[in-house]
DNA sequence: TTGACAACATACCCGGTAGTATGTTCATCT
DNA sequence: AGATGAACATACTACCGGGTATGTTGTCAA
């Protein structure tokens, strides 16, 4: 229940994008995480997909507004990862393990998607926005908040039936999301990488994080 | 010996900051944490102080200087901290565990510097600045690589003699940095908050990140 | 055929900010 | 006392980038 009301979230703006603003959406993220946010020029976006700004206005109406897109884009896509794992019944640290694995692949697969998350939640926590966008980025990380919790909801029970260890439940949920989306900044993609060096990665990730909150069990996908 | 290159490193540019800048470079090290560097402006850092540019621009020829004075100043107080205890001869495992709590403890007690360090090396891997600025930034991201260094060599060791578990030497260094690392994503000083209560925070981190490495071994200061 | 509208491109405005050029004050040295 | 320079403040310029106003082109419905 707390999952398809998060599924309705995750809906009810604007219409889902279709191909046109696909294309820009793309475009946008790869600005966002090559300079930064304020850094980023809608200039350069329309540079990078060869046209011009008039192209990217007729579509959004600021540039917060096509951030705020990106953000939502990038959330949509975790829940759609991690959501089936998360409602399919086993034991918990079992899913979380799953849980862990398709979230950590979903941060080096979608990443220019997923620092704008990153970004959009700092910019959330430093204030520092005009009222209406701060309302905005505010829904936006509610939605990552509530992201979060399907994974903090999952660490208590965990703890719970001693499949884990650790003191403080806020502290571990921050630590292991932090870790888990390590990737973010520092991977990029190996001219001849495949699914499986990936798999690789993911893994030492994962083994990481589970054991770094008390989990002993072996570690698989 | 490889800390000795360090040290010198670390003072061989500017003279270290006496009383006028270092008022000067903490105003700055907030206004960065709070805006990020772009986002940031020189007016924001002067109004901090409450001068004018003028007071700024009479002491650093940029932003972009003023930012890296403030990157170095950040690492200058990293190595001060850890390496007298990457210095003293004890075992490995004991050497890194005293090593990631002075670390992330000075994570906490001084953040905004530590920011601004974090934003400078993503900065740098954009590789989004001018020629010149790029090569400031990159004798700074040596410097912090270096440091970085010293964490890494005691993985091997520990890895060698077994007190520790992982698989890609390069990735364990990386996903435990940003585990140390990251309270300064999340932690905020408390009202009556006092040192106590900051070092349980830094104990719950350096547990993740030993666990996250392999260590079975409890985990003192 | 034509009117209307979507999907852009072009040209422009304007506020904010990095950087500069020029005062002004005060201490120190001779 | 007068000169000199450090340590600022004031006033200004130049430019970049977000946003807008207006043109242009193709498409589709009536």
């Amino acid at each position: 229940m707390a999952a398809s009301a998060q599924a309705d979230l995750a809906q009810n703006l604007e219409p889902p994008a279709d191909g046109a603003r696909r294309e820009i959406l793309n475009a946008a993220a790869n600005c966002f995480m090559e300079r930064g946010y304020s850094a980023a020029s809608i200039d350069e976006v329309a540079r990078r997909l060869g046209s011009t700004k008039g192209r990217i206005y007729h579509h959004y109406a600021s540039k917060a507004d096509l951030f705020a897109d990106v953000f939502k884009t990038g959330m949509d896509m975790n829940y759609q990862t991690v959501l089936p794992v998360y409602e399919c019944q086993s034991d918990p640290a079992v899913k979380l393990c799953r849980m862990a694995h398709v979230h950590t692949r979903q941060m080096i697969k979608t990443k220019p998607f997923q620092r704008a998350v990153w970004e959009g939640v700092e910019m959330h926590l430093r204030g520092s926005t005009t009222p209406e966008q701060r309302e905005t980025l505010g829904e936006l990380t509610d939605y990552r908040d509530r992201y979060s919790d399907l994974f903090k909801s999952m660490l208590d029970l965990c703890k719970q039936d001693g499949a884990l260890a650790f003191d403080n439940l806020s502290i571990a949920n921050q630590v292991m999301f932090v870790a888990l989306n390590s990737p973010l900044f520092w991977y990029s993609p190996r001219p001849g990488e495949d699914q499986t060096d990936i798999d690789k990665i993911v893994g030492q990730v994962v083994t990481f994080a589970l054991r770094g909150l008390g989990y002993q069990g072996d570690i698989s996908s």
